[in-house]
DNA sequence: TGTACATCAGTGAACGCGCGTTCACTGATGTAC
DNA sequence: TGTACATCAGTGAACGCGCGTTCACTGATGTAC
């Protein structure tokens, strides 16, 4: 109760939503063990009681970023409204989550981008929900519900994944062609995705 | 000719050249002015003659990478052989240019990654050739030679860009998924990205 | 053709900085008897 | 229930490093007369 105890209490989940807001305002490049620390109000050497090195923090924050982007997924994947055909409802649920995918990385560049950072460490937790399986799951359900052929199942996933993750790229990155903004291209992308793999 | 002459020659090159190097062994990122320098046999101060920061360096490098990928672009399509009828020929081209963006950068991905690096700072020049460029005038061969729609023709860029890049970077980032080997995977996003507007 | 001199392109030393990480330590906690 | 003690989670000081950038300087170059 006292203003400053000696023992923090969740040291580590403290540095890491510390981690998370550096990286929101100043992207994961910028991340710095003292800063955080600072941050918490603790000694730097404290961070060596939860962390073995600065690349566990890197590896732990971006696996964060990766799960936030899934949760995204998944929350604009079950606000479709569940009339029409179980068909047009699988290809709807399929482009909502094209939608928040390119939405996400739109509203929070710099989380997307420390999502897909490269990571020097490998943890022994994995990521859940798992951006990718979200995706499978979703072309799986447009199969079954006959809104694509079988026999484009197994491309379908590449394809899709690939539109959104480049668009989603080009348009957070620095490299936005002339004359482009962003609305439009994300809806152009989607259904150009649905396209080819209808 | 004196082993160590006082002024270099074309100490702007040099320094360009061994950040290429850099770029090619340890990415955009490990770019150091004093690097530089010593690589070249210089003091670290020298590189200001030339360049007022090292952002400029960097943006300098990145623009060089980008035209890098335009360049192997234009060696690809260029080497599509000339027969079959025009229709045939301008998909070929097209394709080919798909397949050398995701090549390019399986085969150089730190080349890649700087090519696509936020500049803090504008350069004057400007670069020449332009990937964007190479992309919307083989696009703009198929609309003429009758291979795709005209109603196609507006979205088909970002379309397209959108699927080479977006596998580009899953190819050569952190996050390739399971069961995933490249060259199936660049021959089924560059059929999906046809067959999504044609 | 030869010389004075402005200009250019380097040198070398130093500045201040922030970083990751280590080490011996100490204060707090909780468990065994 | 009370106390000894092992364990845990912090402190504080220091290490060595490499970095971008600055400044006053000097050696080389080339142009005007």
């Amino acid at each position: 109760m006292a203003a400053k105890p000696y023992h923090h209490g969740d040291l580590e989940r403290a540095l890491l939503d510390a981690a998370i807001d550096v990286v929101r305002s100043d992207g994961i490049a910028a991340l710095s063990l003292r800063d955080l620390t600072k941050a918490v109000g603790v000694t730097p050497s404290a961070a060596y009681r939860h962390f073995p090195s600065r690349d566990h923090v890197i590896a732990a924050v971006a696996m964060l970023s990766r799960e936030d982007l899934a949760r995204h997924m998944l929350a604009a994947r079950d606000v479709v409204p569940a009339r029409g055909s179980a068909q047009r409802r699988s290809v709807a649920r399929f482009e909502a989550i094209g939608h928040a995918y390119v939405e996400f990385a739109i509203a929070h560049p710099t989380v997307f981008e420390a999502a897909f950072t490269a990571c020097p460490v490998q943890l022994e937790r994995t990521e859940d929900p798992r951006a990718w399986e979200v995706l499978t799951l979703a072309i799986d359900e447009m199969t079954l519900a006959g809104a694509i052929p079988a026999s484009r199942r197994k491309d379908a996933p590449i394809i899709a994944w690939a539109g959104v993750h480049g668009l989603a790229n080009i348009l957070t990155g620095a490299a936005v062609p002339p004359g482009m903004e962003a609305d439009g291209q994300i809806a152009a992308v989607v259904k150009g995705i649905y396209r080819s793999i209808s």
